[in-house]
Formats: C-alpha cells, sequence, structure tokens
DNA sequence: GTGTCAATCCGGAAATTCCCGATCCCCTGA
DNA sequence: TCAGGGGATCGGGAATTTCCGGATTGACAC
C-alpha cells in the first residue's frame, strides 16, 4: 500500500492540481485542509505517514503548523512547498522541525522524492536550497540572527521609505550611525538591496504594504 | 477538437498540477510558459485558443505580458490566475484586457468555466470578485496612474531589488533609460523614494513581498 | 501634417551607499 | 575584578546611484 499523506494549501486550484500529481505518483491523499489549524487538526485524526504543506497560508501558517505537529505527532514527517529560496527561510523551517523543504519552482518529481526521502528518514532538500544550508552554517553568525531593538526600529522607518538623513534626526543620531544600522541589518539578514529589505520588513509584519 | 491553450506559472510543480487537470477537463496544452516573456512568445507561435497565466511572476508578471498580448494577438483570450480578491486587482486586470479573472482559492471548476466562457466571447469573473468590479463602477475614483508597459516592467524589477544596472543589462537598454522611466514613474505616482515604490508594487500586485 | 507621448539616450551635479576603522558603554563569566 | 563580546555611536573616502535638465525618434490620433 502507498505512502499516505495529508496535503495542505490556500489555493484549491493548487491543491486539486497537486493531489491529482501525487496520486498519479502512487500516493494516497489521506486528507486535505486549506489552512495550518485544519492541518494540524486532519493529521490528528488521520495519522498518515507525511503531511506535505505549502508555508504561506493565511491565519496560519505552515512553520506554526510545524510546530505544533512536532510538538503532538511527532512521527509524522513534514514536507513544506514554498517558493522562497533564501537561506532565512530554510534554515528558520529546518529549526521547526521541517524534514523536507521542497520549491515550487521544481518539478513534481522533486517532491516525490522529498517524500519519498522523508519517509526513510532522511532530510530532503531541493536543490539549489542544499547550497543556502551550507552557507548557514559556514557562516558563524546564525547566533545573532536575530535584530536588536534599535535595528528594527531602523528596518522599519527605511522601509516606511524615509532617508538615512531623515532617519537619523527623527532618532536623533548621526546619519552615519542610521547608515551603520543598515548595512548591519543587511549582513545579518543577507539582504543587499533596499527593496528586499522593505519586501523583508512586510513579510515580518515590521511595516505593512 | 479541444479548445487549445497556453499555460503559465512560475512554479513549475504549480503548472504540472494545472496542466494535468485541465488535460482530463477536455483541453489542449499546447505550451507552458515560467515568466510573461515567455508566455508572449509562446503565444506567438502556437497561437492558441486561450492563454492561462498567473498574474504574479517574476521579471515580467501576468498583467504586463496581458498588456503586450493585447497589441499582438488580440484574437487571444486571457485568463488570469491570482491570489488577490481585492478590488483594486480586479480593476487593474480588466483595464489591462483580461477577460477571465480567476482565484486560485476557487475550485478547479471555475477555471474550467472560465475558459470555456471566454472562448464564446464572455467576461468571466470568480464568484466573489463580481462584487468588486460592482464596487468599482460605483466609486470611480481612480483617474491616476496609468503606467506604461514598459513603466511597469521597470517598476516591478525595481522592487525585486534589482540595481538600476542590472534591469538596464535584462531590458537590453542603457542605464540611463531606466533611470528615466524610474523617475518617470516617481512624478506619476507622486512617489519619491525607492521603499515607497516597492510598497506600491506589493499593493497593486507587481510583486509580492 | 501637426501634436502628443512613450521610449530611448546623454552629461554633470548632488546625494547616497559601501567598506574600512574607531570609541564608548554595558553586561557577563572566569 | 577585569577581560571580552556585542551593541550603539561616529567618521573618511571611494564607488555607486539618484536627480535634473535636455534631446531625439517613432507611433498614433485628430
Amino acid at each position: 500500500m502507498g505512502i499516505r499523506l495529508v496535503l495542505a494549501d490556500d489555493h484549491v486550484l493548487v491543491r486539486q492540481g497537486l493531489k491529482t500529481l501525487l496520486e498519479s505518483a502512487g500516493f494516497v491523499v489521506a486528507g486535505e485542509a486549506a489552512d495550518g489549524r485544519e492541518a494540524v487538526r486532519l493529521v490528528r485524526t488521520e495519522n498518515p505517514d507525511v503531511a506535505v504543506m505549502d508555508i504561506s497560508m493565511p491565519l496560519f501558517n505552515g512553520l506554526n503548523a510545524a510546530l505544533e505537529l512536532g510538538r503532538l505527532c511527532p512521527r509524522v514527517k513534514l514536507v513544506v512547498l514554498t517558493q522562497h529560496d533564501e537561506q532565512q527561510y530554510v534554515t528558520e523551517a529546518l529549526r521547526c522541525g521541517v524534514k523536507g523543504y521542497v520549491l515550487k519552482s521544481q518539478a513534481a518529481r522533486d517532491l516525490v522524492q522529498a517524500i519519498e526521502g522523508v519517509c526513510r528518514g532522511e532530510v530532503y532538500l531541493s536543490p539549489g536550497v542544499a547550497g543556502a544550508v551550507a552557507e548557514a552554517y559556514l557562516a558563524p553568525q546564525h547566533a545573532s540572527a536575530a535584530l536588536s531593538v534599535r535595528e528594527r526600529q531602523v528596518l522599519q522607518l527605511i522601509a516606511e521609505g524615509h532617508s538615512t538623513k531623515a532617519i537619523a534626526a527623527r532618532l536623533a543620531i548621526s546619519a552615519k550611525t542610521v547608515e551603520s544600522h543598515r548595512s548591519k541589518l543587511m549582513q545579518k539578514l543577507d539582504i543587499h538591496d533596499t527593496a528586499s529589505l522593505v519586501r523583508y520588513a512586510i513579510r515580518h509584519g515590521v511595516t505593512q504594504a
């Protein structure tokens, strides 16, 4: 009998497509969920071998679900789907107990291999993100992944569109200090342009679009 | 013979799923593309009945492609897929000549109906966005910001974090021209810093956070 | 055929970012 | 107690980018 899995994605259209793909690959889709909360409930009742879920879902996302499943059903392996290949996403997912990390930009075969891999107890990463993980291990700064209060403050002001000079004026410090915080931010986040900094801030709720 | 269509989505995994769904619904998928540019090229060579594409794709998104197809291949009907049901997204898509607007949160049947509808010359909107369009008619507040195709394209690349130089290289134009587009953008939108430009782009679905 | 406008390009001044280093202060652990 | 680490603060100078003004071409409308 095939591997049983639960599938979670807030987009019904995408979910139906994935379901079809996975079934034609020989898996059994034991249930579907539209958000993380529902996914957790489903995993507890269905007790599948693997849970496959999108990370970005409304209300209760895939990583929240991952943490909860890690506590409640540690036997169930978790494969997440995402479009993000940046280092911070991958490492954060791994910290949440995710066993498989698959990029949506990869073909279906990649997802199939990930599911089979985690069932054998392996950790599976899509081609292209393994490098990010290696970097994270080599770079000895992941202890300082957390931003300081001042840095977060500067990040918010940058994302709100204030110039370095204006930020300096508002915080009553030198423009050079603001630059310093900015570069520290970029270093910590492995981001090297303002636009990506803004997107990071929005994604992390530091400011709004 | 079934309706021929071209499918564009930057996520291979999602695209494969959609392809399977559409084929089992009796459509013929004549080609697949990973971004708007490729989609336009494919439509011109394949000359399908319908183009189905995700709005949010990197480098050259679905609405850019919509505008270009409206000029080059007005016969080909366009159905866009998106997760956004807000009024501004819908009306903007309609202004770009989109004939079908389907939410990813809807089931596959909705997409099938949309494709069949636009082939009969109808405009199809997913349940839930019709109301948004009605609102837009009642509240005629726009009168603003009709960006040219090129400007939208530059805006997207800026918001994705590419430098002026990199954008120039990708578009095969002078960096000076990119600067020119950028300043035109800022003038039209009354925005005067990159961060706000990025937030604007995200709010209007030109790129995502 | 004239006017408008998008798209392209350029020069030069002004502003900003980036990469180096440095000081001060606070806290923690040996 | 004191050495060390890290955050917060500043600066110089090179490199890059933005900003402002102007200018040309081609498409399309009236």
